[in-house]
DNA sequence: CAATAAACTTAAGCATGCTTAAGTATATTA
DNA sequence: TAATATACTTAAGCATGCTTAAGTTTATTG
């Protein structure tokens, strides 16, 4: 049971504050508990929990059955957790030579372990980067977003169009994996060749290479136009 | 109330091992519960309850009233931890230019949050290093310990000789950014000139610059005879 | 619009790793 | 060697963050 009693932020709360971020991106409704549950691998209970001690601490807004919304405190919390995640991945890729299917999963827990004096030292080596390399902006350590070019998903390109690969959703390592097997980097070109209307099914070719992407797969790659 | 159900290592129990192994590192004697709640800054209730965790998990053997002994696969896992921590260090100040008083708050608990795959992967850009930039020995991946040079405490060493640096105990920040202030390095030239019975102060040259240091300040450097 | 399904919350409980307070064993010393 | 001091352990409890099971609210639909 419940006994309010709601100090410091933990991990497990960067990373509730982060996913709800996430979340919020593409939209003002509240986000519902149960969704959280569902990308954090949790159950709907926990959830519940954990927004009511969230919102005693003031980084979100919970109202009962309606779900949750990020206070500009919460924010601000949840752009440094990505802020150090993205810097992570950056200097690992950087430093060490690992490809960009090989940072996230590290950098999912070094984010949570770093002091902002560490943060920066990293930052400067770096040179103040705004892009990561999969395409992510990098908050700045004020909390400002970069501005990402308009980006479109390759799911929703135009067929016979040319685009540059922009951005990549990197949260599953077989599919990054797969994208280095084939050789697709960022600002890679890639022309968009054809579409099946039966499952959405995506022709392309990379680098005079022709690939079929799954629907699913294809959702991972935003795109922009080549010629701009 | 113990219950009796011990399941994985933790963060915890990593810090508790890797504390039993410095403890034991010059005797044979068991370490008691309340020297490594002393070093480890909680109660030697807490230790007690550990033990009982650590010896059913059969990392160490533990006699009521007598103290804990690491089991040869409780030794693994310090040494492990060691190893992560020594390279974290060595990784930081390499690619950061970070000074060795600034890198063993951060390896502290970077060392938790290292996957096998990244370890090696800074090992290797490392060139597979024997020692950090303390001096210590960075345990080998098979457990291996290489062999430091036979050193000798500063307040143990003879007043008149010429010593090199050759190991530095830097658990606390403020004495290592003294040292650092002062210029002092590892293998830095250092003379004994003299030592204050009163209190044991030593009073030393480095760099042709006189320096006093306190007993408590000098027994954090060890040192080898300049002319082997 | 009432019944039912789906979504969400509350309650109870467990695991980990601490704490303080009380109890027991070992060491000291008169 | 018995009393006393010191060292150590056990007991009870708390905080965090999960779980399952039960209860409540909101949404769906016949
Ligand atoms: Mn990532
Ligand atoms: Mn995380
Ligand atoms: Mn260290
Ligand atoms: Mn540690």
């Amino acid at each position: 049971m419940l006994k309010f009693i709601v100090t410091m932020i933990t991990i497990s709360k960067e990373d509730y504050l982060k996913e709800i971020y996430a979340l919020s991106l593409f939209t003002d409704e509240p986000v519902s508990t149960s969704k959280i549950a569902e990308k954090l691998n949790i159950t709907n209970a926990a959830t519940s929990d954990m927004a009511k001690k969230l919102s005693a601490l003031d980084l979100l807004s919970y109202e009962k059955y309606k779900g949750v919304k990020l206070t500009e405190k919460g924010r601000t919390i949840a752009l440094n957790t990505i802020r150090r995640h993205r810097l992570w991945e950056t200097f690992l890729i950087k430093t060490l030579g690992l490809n960009w299917g090989e940072v996230h999963d590290e950098a999912e827990v070094l984010e949570h372990q770093t002091s902002e004096f560490l943060m920066d030292r990293i930052d400067q080596f770096l040179n103040f980067p705004e892009f990561d390399p999969h395409g992510d902006p990098i908050p700045t350590k004020e909390g400002l977003m970069p501005v990402l070019p308009e980006v479109v998903c390759l799911t929703e390109a135009e067929i016979g169009k040319t685009y540059i690969i922009q951005k990549v959703d990197h949260d599953n390592k077989e599919v990054m994996d797969y994208f280095t097997k084939l050789g697709i980097e960022l600002y890679s070109e890639i022309a968009l060749e054809d579409r099946m209307k039966f499952d959405n099914s995506v022709f392309v070719s990379i680098n005079n290479i022709r690939h079929t992407f799954s629907q699913q797969v294809a959702s991972k790659l935003f795109v922009v136009n080549k010629n701009i």
